[in-house]
DNA sequence: CGTTTATTTGACGCGGTTCAATCAGTGTGG
DNA sequence: CCACACTGATTGAACCGCGTCAAATAAACG
């Protein structure tokens, strides 16, 4: 349980950990607001969200299991943390996951490791939200969320999935409104790239067709 | 030398670095090369771009001194470096980096505060990209540069400051083209926001009406 | 079912792109 | 020292992708 981590960091987290469900919605912590615990995501998907004084609102990044949620060694977040699905979640006091760093040199490391994907990931996600069209990105959302949904596929197979956003939150990822990511949507749908069921299972009968309209 | 090291880190690198100076222009790494030495930046600015097939850019960020350049523990470069202004560097080959991280927990402590920091620009930069328009996010490059230029400084002051990028650069920082780059300066200067001496010389007469303007 | 909320669809306008021309700055050779 | 070319920046005009506003469906929920 609480996994990722290996036999002997999870021996002396445990006694710390506490598991947490948060239903999709909710807030898990505020931008700007101080950090009291960590938590490790362990079912659903969190999204990282940054605001503007007049409410216009950017996703920044999605959190999948096994991710760490919490800005490490800053006083207040700079994200706030949202639930976009029902969440399972393992949660550390600060302290205990602090001083657990400062003691295990592999623990910093791996969590080192983490935060360089996730830069990467947002680095990429730049060029995205920078230099793509509307259907770009809205393919590039979609080959996003199929690869988290059951790793290691094979690259032109066909795959099927439950968007766990709002199209009003992948309109805030994408840097989008609500009816062009409806009309992309329905846009991909009538080329037959994408079959829909319902408003977020999402049939893809070829990946790589999906892939090559993500830019 | 070499600076923003402690003296201790220090001495256990001056073995293995080498100065060098890049002119402006010149590419550091290529985007997907293999990363075999490291650099610190000692002066200049270096800009990490990433390209899509059709030749579109994207600038993901800026490093200035004393940042350390190159992906730390992964095989290729996600992106491509490349002097934006003339740089000094201070070049560390791959293994002494990696080892002295590898037998120093606090040196891995302060590339990870500096990972986050620059996960935490890039986070800001998404807002930018996908949320502002193109007088705020020109506002919001401006204000950038500005602190970085001579940190620091009060809060209302004035402000001088040499840009250091092209207007090409500059779009492609903010998902742009040059015409608009252009423009909306043009439109800032026309407003009393700033002034111009030349193209890249720019006087801010009241920082704070800059930051009101960058959303 | 009726009500509420999420999504889709339609019509229209605008901000930013595109294409094209002009202007400014910087070397370069006659 | 001045024409000339060359590169970077500005300016102009026309276009279009996406946003805005409004209405119609569809889905979720009591």
């Amino acid at each position: 349980m609480c996994g990722a981590l290996t036999p002997e960091e999870l021996t002396r987290l445990a006694a710390h950990t506490r598991k947490s469900h948060v239903d999709a919605g909710n807030e898990l912590a505020g931008e700007a607001t101080p950090v009291d615990s960590y938590a490790n995501v362990m079912k659903g998907v969190v999204k990282l969200t940054k605001g503007l004084d007049d409410g216009r609102q950017q996703v920044v990044g999605l959190q999948f299991a096994p991710d760490l949620l919490g800005r490490l060694f800053a006083r207040e977040h700079p994200t706030s943390a949202e639930a976009a699905t029902d969440v399972e979640l393992c949660v550390v006091p600060r302290p205990a996951l602090e001083q657990l760093i400062a003691t295990t040199p592999a623990m910093e490391h791996r969590l080192m490791q983490q935060a360089l994907r996730e830069l990467d990931d947002a680095r990429d996600w730049m060029v995205t939200l920078g230099r793509k069209t509307a259907t770009e990105k809205i393919a590039t959302f979609l080959v996003l969320i199929a690869d988290h949904s059951q790793p290691g596929h094979a690259s032109g197979a066909a795959r099927s999935f439950e968007l766990p956003l709002s199209r009003s939150d992948i309109a805030d990822f994408l840097g989008l409104t609500i009816e062009t990511v409806s009309r992309q949507i329905t846009r991909l749908r009538g080329l037959g790239v994408i079959h829909l069921s319902g408003t977020r299972q999402v049939d893809v009968p070829d990946m790589d067709r999906l892939r090559a309209m993500a830019g």
